[in-house]
DNA sequence: TTGCATCCGGTACCCAGGTACAGGATTACC
DNA sequence: GGTAATCCTGTACCTGGGTACCGGATGCAA
């Protein structure tokens, strides 16, 4: 049988390769809920319209900003309907807060990391360097705003 | 039977216990090689020595200081015997490094969700504002020096 | 010696974000 | 209409750092 659905309908191969997403993870976005499930052929083959692949760059740039596939679900599902939760500049800011406290938590990771440097640390269990600032008793208290 | 091990031997819950661990880490630890297999009692229960409260300590530090268990494991190797591998200063001076690139790619995530909430963005799909920053062409080229 | 706490090995499960494979059906193209 | 390419569902596997459960064995003390 030829194409028994016209118009301008992608195969699942194509809007795959266009959005250069693997074809297992569209069927991961359908089975998440982040991509609607898309008409199908007689035959069941998945038909899909163009601005798929729009949508796709858009999951990819929201994860890019940090968000999970679960709150880009979220997103997207409160933009199609007039959901009743957070919009995108309230979850823009919550991100901001979250990225910010993981740039804290690195930068003290870091400046622990060149203390090791400066004192010529050799060992983790046996180090024999003068004033050695291992095991670090201050990073301990630092982890409590450990992202949830 | 009573103890048939002499000396200051602590058995696995005590261990876990004082170094704030779970039972079931410990012996996965011990699988990855991080901490060496303890002598066994006749019965075949684990008799560790003390100082495996402070590896223990040591473990929890480094991974703090963001090296894999892995990282850990080599780390702890190199210390034992003269290994061949690049040794504590030079390791954690790679970390530094990774550290680094990490907080640049946050610091331009950060940069492009201030974009979304000062341009007032309404949506992850059909954002409605003027000049949009979405969907962030810029930030995907920043993506390249993803970490391994 | 009896009872309860603890420990044993093995296996399965958790998180997120996918990826891979098998075996069979459908579609595209000549 | 033949044949290759694509697609289907379902299931298993991957990384990393653990955690949980099971049935049975051991350890310890009254
Ligand atoms: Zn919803
Ligand atoms: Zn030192
Ligand atoms: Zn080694
Ligand atoms: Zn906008």
């Amino acid at each position: 049988m030829r194409q028994d659905i016209e118009g301008p309908y992608l195969r699942s191969g194509q809007v795959a390769e266009q959005a250069g997403v693997n074809l297992q993870t569209l069927r991961y976005y359908e089975r998440r809920g982040l991509i609607a499930e898309p008409r199908r052929s007689s035959g069941g083959h998945r038909a899909y319209p163009p601005e798929t692949v729009t949508l796709l760059t858009v999951i990819k740039a929201a994860q890019r900003l940090g968000f999970t596939l679960e709150e880009v679900a979220e997103l997207i599902d409160t933009g199609r309907r007039g959901h009743p939760t957070p919009d995108l500049r309230v979850r823009a800011q919550e991100k901001i807060a979250e990225v910010e406290a993981r740039i804290t938590d690195l930068t003290t990771i870091r400046t622990a990391l060149t203390q090791v440097v400066n004192a010529g640390c050799d060992s983790l269990t046996h180090c024999s360097c003068p004033d050695c600032p291992l095991p670090f008793a201050d990073l301990a208290e630092d982890r409590t705003h450990e992202e949830s």
